[in-house]
DNA sequence: CCATTTTAGTTTCGTTTGAAACTGTTGCAA
DNA sequence: TTGCAACAGTTTCAAACGAAACTAAAATGG
């Protein structure tokens, strides 16, 4: 079928009679979509990795970014996942519960602990890996070669910017006084 | 730079010694990628439209599936807004209590109540669609149309995907007993 | 040095979430 | 009809979340 361009641009500076709305298609919209199916996939596999191993994405995360046997900081750990420190700081205490994980406090800055994962852990990553990687080929095998690698670039490109307008202060369009009813 | 491909197929059934384990980098790995940039889009629309007209993300989908003055059921919106009737039902009261929809029960089957937008959801929807579409352009204004006809591509493919997976019951790879320690 | 600010991480508190149980209604079938 | 299964939507309960407050340690700097 063909892809239905819908009408974009609302001609903000013509007056906006009541036929001439611009209309929105959810299924069509961007954010959404982008929403629905990294829920797909997150529930998926969330189940996946409960099922399996007991653990939560938060956990797999951590488990993902040490399992190489590497030692860092919580800190770190936010920065490498995207997740924020109150996640963390949650996550490792229940790894920390689940003998997961190892904390030992810094010799030099007594704030930082230093976080390794334990055998356990260690034994899950080898399983859990290949496990998420089959996946994602799984996810992905209806894709070219091609098709690959502008999903690789779209989604790099992608994020660069929703971080730019994240940050910004003044967000979208003139922002006046709240709806009249 | 350089992609940096990593090495995946991680040869299942040659024995796996300890120094060949698979890597996974969480940086390109595509469930990850997903849900962060959903989450940052997300959360950008969610605080613009929260200041603005003090709506969640929930009651912006009803409002945009609503918004061409159609009526409909709790569930049909459910199903149009890929959001469950849990949280449907709660976005609903919400809205009731800030007269932002109305409610009146069907004649012939009363469990389902026709849902439609007031005036003042209307107005909502008149200044919030273009908003919306403004932040859509903007985070795609980096791509070309190209660009922009293969992100609709992959993500469909994509979607489509994704909803295989998560329905099937036997999920990835053999699952044997839990993680010995 | 001592006082102040910054940094690392945790806890608290109120809200949101999801699964399951529940209420009320309709359809079906003996 | 009455009894039961299916359906629409709500409520409940426990877990998860985010922002802000908090604790403790280090860096700054007068």
């Amino acid at each position: 079928m063909p892809p239905a361009r819908r009408s974009r641009t609302p001609s903000p500076s013509s007056s906006s009679g009541p036929a001439d709305r611009p209309a929105l298609h959810l299924t069509r919209f961007l954010p959404y979509r982008l929403s629905v199916l990294a829920n797909t996939v997150s529930h998926t596999l969330a189940k996946l990795y409960e099922k399996r191993f007991g653990i939560t994405i938060p956990e797999w995360r951590i488990i993902a970014v040490l399992g190489s046997g590497e030692t860092m900081s919580a800190g770190e750990i936010a920065q490498r996942t995207a997740m924020d420190k109150v996640q963390v700081s949650r996550a490792i205490s229940r790894m920390l519960e689940s003998a997961l994980i190892l904390r030992e406090s810094g010799d030099t800055d007594r704030r930082k602990a230093l976080l390794t994962l334990t055998p356990k852990a260690l034994a899950i990553y080898a399983e859990i890996v290949p496990m998420a990687l089959t996946y994602e080929e799984e996810a992905t095998d209806a894709l070219s070669i091609d098709e690959r690698a502008q999903l690789d670039t779209l989604l790099s490109k992608l994020q660069a910017r929703a971080d730019q307008l994240a940050t910004r202060p003044a967000p979208v369009s003139a922002q006046g006084e709240p709806v009249e009813e």
